[in-house]
DNA sequence: GCGACAG
DNA sequence: ATCTTGTCGC
């Protein structure tokens, strides 16, 4: 499998990151819904990593939102771009779902990945980065609380609880099972807070994480495996 | 200043 | 994220 570029100009150290940060994150949209829960088309973006030999592979899986059969895959390999920096996992992690997401021969609809968006120490976590660089609607369902503290929902399957920061809602602790640890939904672009959690239950009817995440996860674990051999 | 911290 | 087998439970 080839192994795909990062773009030329993508930062290479903190300082860069963060001024990059700057750049793109008064462009995201927050007031728009989203599309619809239930219906078209939720793409799971994912991505594993070797950093012994320096790859990372990502996947992109596109499911029909109604069914949450699978309707599309693709996955990228590329080399490691940036080193894990709490606060800059988009820099990390964007270059290889770019590359799974443009391989798709159809559209994706709404991208769910792996972090947080509006929730994040300057409210541009990885889901909003995506959203910004590829103007699709996009939601981040993080599977721990990061530098959040929040308050336990109720047991029941849909109870929330908000993650706060500076007065602001910027994201839920949801309880996608019975008795089951919380996921931590945000808004990354283009889709409301509201929205992102109705889409998260949807795709989350049997298991804790959302099922387009659960097949982005074992396919990008694939992709890397059949890369490293 | 120190520690904590999505994946 | 990743290192890692079996095992307890529905």
């Amino acid at each position: 499998m080839r192994i795909i570029d990062k773009p030329a100009d993508w930062p290479a150290d903190e300082a860069a990151a963060l001024a990059v940060q700057d750049e793109l994150r008064g462009q995201v949209v927050l007031d728009e819904p989203g599309p619809p829960p239930g219906t078209g088309l939720v793409t799971g973006v994912d991505v594993a990593y070797d950093d012994e030999r320096d790859l990372v592979a990502a996947a992109a899986v596109v499911l029909d939102a109604r069914t949450l059969t699978v309707v599309e895959e693709a996955t990228a390999v590329g080399r490691v771009s940036f080193p894990y920096v709490p606060g800059l996992l988009a820099f990390r992690e964007i270059p290889t779902v770019l590359a799974a997401l443009g391989a798709l021969r159809g559209e994706p609809g709404l991208v769910v990945c792996d972090g947080y968006g509006r929730a994040h120490p300057r409210r541009f976590g990885l889901a909003s980065h995506l959203g910004v660089l590829t103007g699709l609607p996009v939601i981040g369902v993080a599977k721990n609380p990061f530098t959040f503290s929040y308050e336990r929902p109720a047991p029941g399957r849909g109870a929330s609880t908000p993650l706060v920061a500076d007065d602001e809602e910027v994201g839920r602790a949801l309880r996608t099972q019975e008795g089951v640890k919380p996921v931590f939904v945000s808004a990354g672009h283009r889709v409301t807070l509201d929205n992102a959690c109705v889409h998260t239950l949807h795709l989350a009817p049997r298991y804790r994480i959302p099922e387009t995440t659960r097949r982005a996860d074992s396919l990008c674990r694939r992709a890397l495996k059949e890369a490293t051999a």
